[in-house]
DNA sequence: TGACATCTACGAAGCAGTTCGTATATCATC
DNA sequence: GATGATATACGAACTGCTTCGTAGATGTCA
């Protein structure tokens, strides 16, 4: 399996998965929003994941333009198995536990888990 | 929020959860079992795992005797909202989902989440 | 009591992640 | 073409985690 990125990698990511492409610039305006940081080390970050092919980047006139290079889902799938494993030691329905008991999970999100189980079972059925 | 343990600390919590208590020479056996690592790097661990109050320590005779001192509970919880924010940015449905694609979660084990969250929805309807 | 096994204490090295300062390149525009 | 704003490149420091070697304390038993 591929090495997960880390918390600041994550944090970066999740803007330009949302975003499709991004300047070092525009990541840097929306992170500084909700944290202290300068300019270079969103740079940096951002070469850094380059060198390791977690993002590409376009160069286009002066500033580049970066895009992930990894798919969001297959990381976030990765994660979860990461945390499953060391956490739970492989034991889903404890995860879920936790899940329903931190957050205060609305009752709309409830139903909308539910039927989607609801959905896999009838699925597993079928094969 | 307190800080997360590491994951060489939780492999360490995982073991003193599961024993309620144990020597530093019965952890190193445990893990050594599925890992390369010398008796002292357990022992350094458990020490500063120690100063930094994750677990206790009685003295008694030659070997000391090490409990855990924080909550497997709440140690898995603050692990998971964790995980939550910061890669699924709060949607508890998004995490269950991919939950349920990447482990081949048996027809038993998905019965069981369903029923929970059966339960779950009607205790919230009684509040 | 002396030799041996086993324990704790502790310093230090190595590595990865994060952060920032400084140097240098590039572009627009006057 | 000079100036200023803005970009990239890069070195270096700092931190925290992990790992291990060595030294010294302690218990056991012949």
């Amino acid at each position: 399996m591929a090495k997960q990125p880390t918390t600041s990698e994550l944090e970066i990511l999740n803007i330009l998965w949302e975003k499709e492409c991004a300047t070092v610039r525009e990541v840097f305006e929306i992170i500084s929003e909700t944290k202290s940081i300068t300019y270079t080390t969103v740079l940096k970050l951002m070469q850094i994941m380059t060198e390791k092919d977690l993002v590409e980047r376009e160069e286009q006139g002066k500033a580049h333009l970066y895009r992930a290079k990894i798919a969001q889902t297959e990381t976030q799938k990765g994660l979860v198995s990461e945390l499953l494993e060391k956490v739970f030691r492989g034991s889903a329905m404890q995860l879920v536990q936790h899940l329903l008991e931190t957050k205060k999970t609305s009752p709309q999100e409830m139903k909308e888990i539910r039927k989607m189980i609801q959905k896999a079972e009838k699925e597993a059925k079928n094969e």
